[in-house]
DNA sequence: TTTAAATTTGTAATTAATACAAAAATGAGG
DNA sequence: CCTCATTTTTGTATTAATTACAAATTTAAA
């Protein structure tokens, strides 16, 4: 497949020797914006790789956080979430569902100061979903 | 002593009923402006309450997180931290070393839409603190 | 074809957090 | 001062995400 061809060259460009379990996990997170967690994306390929080891998946999510082809996201109290999409943004987490979105369009906060070299900006916001908001209503009202 | 019963006090203005444990977290995540894990809490506490659990400590910070009394601090992969400042503020966490600091001047953006409604804004600046920096310096040069 | 290095795999271990039920403490009424 | 219901605390057992580690496999180069 051409994709295939693509991603490897992709993963080349970050330092990161191209096998079949990346350029599948790293396909998984460009084609999946859902910020999946490792089990999700184990789950997900495990019938497209049979021999596939939740090790692996692992191993990969790190080597990809540590080389700059995905973020490790630190937002929800039960796992870490993975993100392909490495151009700065904010997010958006549903408090009751969980759900995390994107968010584009807003400005990062900049900060500077002597005692410390800042690499990277994250911002959360955390709130109600369109969805749980009108299901919270709607218990109100029971 | 006083500092107890102006504890028991804010404990009260949260709904919260105070007890010898509830009173020596909450005194705790004032002081200690540490960003502590339940599990520093529980063991700095522990020769001060030998009956101390740490479900307790656990059951606390909920508690605590629920009413407004502290935030969950979601920023670190291995445990959740907790803040008694609860006014909104930015955090720094070193990369190496793990330690978290506040960032109280610092302008949290704003993001509005529709389809979610934003309850709390969370503004992490990720890099190197100076000890850490310097460490890094020097094992280049080795 | 051989061989060394890199990668993957599976299992076992670790550990933060939770579930749960018993024990203890608290507080209101009598 | 008792009694009883409620709240809080405690300890143990469990869950589940992540890591450690070593064996097996794959890859690439000589």
């Amino acid at each position: 497949m051409r994709k295939e061809k693509t991603i490897s060259l992709y993963l080349e460009k970050f330092g990161i020797r191209p096998s079949v379990q990346r350029i599948a996990i790293a396909e998984y997170l460009m084609k999946h914006r859902t910020h999946p967690t490792a089990d999700e994306i184990f789950a997900a390929l495990s019938s497209q790789i049979p021999t596939l080891s939740k090790t692996t998946v692992y191993n990969t999510l790190k080597l990809f956080a540590e080389s700059g082809v995905a973020t490790m996201l630190v937002i929800d109290e039960k796992n870490i979430r993975f993100d392909g999409e490495t151009k700065p943004h904010a997010h958006l987490k549903c408090k009751k569902c969980g759900k995390i979105m994107d968010v584009m369009g807003c400005r990062l906060p900049r900060y500077r100061r002597k005692d410390f070299c800042v690499l990277e900006t994250q911002v959360f916001f955390l709130g109600f979903c369109e969805e749980c908001m009108s299901s919270i209503n709607h218990n109100i009202n029971n």
